[in-house]
DNA sequence: TTTTAAATATACCAAATGGTTTAATTTTGA
DNA sequence: TCAAAATTAAACCATTTGGTATATTTAAAA
């Protein structure tokens, strides 16, 4: 990375947790300024306008959410252990950086921003597809039963983990996220061979 | 109604539908002004500011959704005709008008706005007494098995509703509103007498 | 119908917005 | 080490922002 790079992740990573938390429209150049310390010309010499800054925030919260559920999905040896470890990693979004990324853009972009709206398009696609693939894997081995829907299963779920960040960051408090969260897991068990 | 009550109700009637799709921040004066063909003027004798649009945009919008789904739940006669009529009411929610203003609203203040936050706390809960009551009452009539924890399905139900209402924007088609939807409903008759 | 009070338009305002230009400073590679 | 290239700061720009003061029009009551 040279220096170029650097200042332009540096950029990144101080402009998304802001415009994750308070949505693309409002978030300023001035926000962006006074967070990474920079004046307009070293932020306009990285970027072509503040819709680049966005939609590259918006590739490295998603990317690094992604990343670290994924983590957390290899770590389990069963279809169980994945699906377990991936709604504990959801939990643990944190809620000091703005929540799920997909939730936030994808209400902001949805009647607003047709380009954006495309990236969140894919990040639910293959945000499902994630539980999809644990789902799938575990009805081959024999370990789930053949009559799970995992294309319902998983499109269900991650409604209910969207939903569940909602309630939570609105209400203050993580209760409704567990009691949502550990009925995902009971639904679950009740396929386990 | 008199002309300035009339001429309120007409700003926020027209200012409701722009904030539920565009945002409060991303809302301008201008946009009001171009909506409503009223002046600068014309609406600050009306308002002390933008945030009190705003404000009163969300009660207008969550007590319209709210009668109409209302509306709904009376219609049936039992429980279970209650629930489905609720799930069509859902179903109903016009993407046009920038769906639920709970969900917008929601992910757009609980990082920004702490008064609208209260609100939207406040919606939130009632949404979710309304999927109680039809189920506490069913539980006390018999039509419901008393197994059924009705304060976890109702928080369940309101988590993957809002998430299928996220998909469906997002998505740009209803197949996993549907597929949601019929889940809930399945849920649920697995708990009939 | 006329007076009075309410409602609206016009014309402002300072501040902030996103964005550009140019000059100065750093990096970098030869 | 030093020149070329990349990076950043400073000053500037037109436009838009939310908001106000005042003049004018409209509605309501006597």
């Amino acid at each position: 990375m040279n220096k170029a790079e650097r200042t332009r992740r540096f950029i990144i990573e101080k402009s998304a947790t802001i415009i994750n938390k308070k949505g693309m429209a409002a978030t300023s150049l001035s926000d962006i300024m006074e967070a990474t310390k920079l004046t307009k010309g070293g932020i306009y010499g990285n970027f072509e306008n503040k819709d680049e800054i966005c939609k590259e925030s918006f590739f490295y919260l998603t990317t690094s959410l992604a990343n670290s559920l994924d983590r957390a999905v290899v770590q389990g040896r069963t279809a169980k252990e994945k699906l377990f470890n991936l709604i504990e990693a959801y939990k643990n979004i944190k809620t000091e950086d703005g929540g799920c990324p997909l939730l936030n853009f994808g209400t902001e972009a949805d009647d607003t921003n047709d380009s954006i709206k495309e990236y969140v398009k894919k990040g639910i696609r293959s945000a499902q597809k994630r539980i999809f693939n644990i789902l799938s894997d575990g009805i081959e081995d024999g370990e789930l039963r053949a009559d799970l829907n995992a294309k319902n299963f998983s499109v269900k779920t991650f409604a209910m983990i969207e939903g569940a960040i909602l309630c939570s960051k609105v209400l203050e408090t993580n209760e409704q996220m567990n009691i949502i969260m550990d009925s995902i897991k009971s639904d679950f068990e009740s396929y386990l061979v």
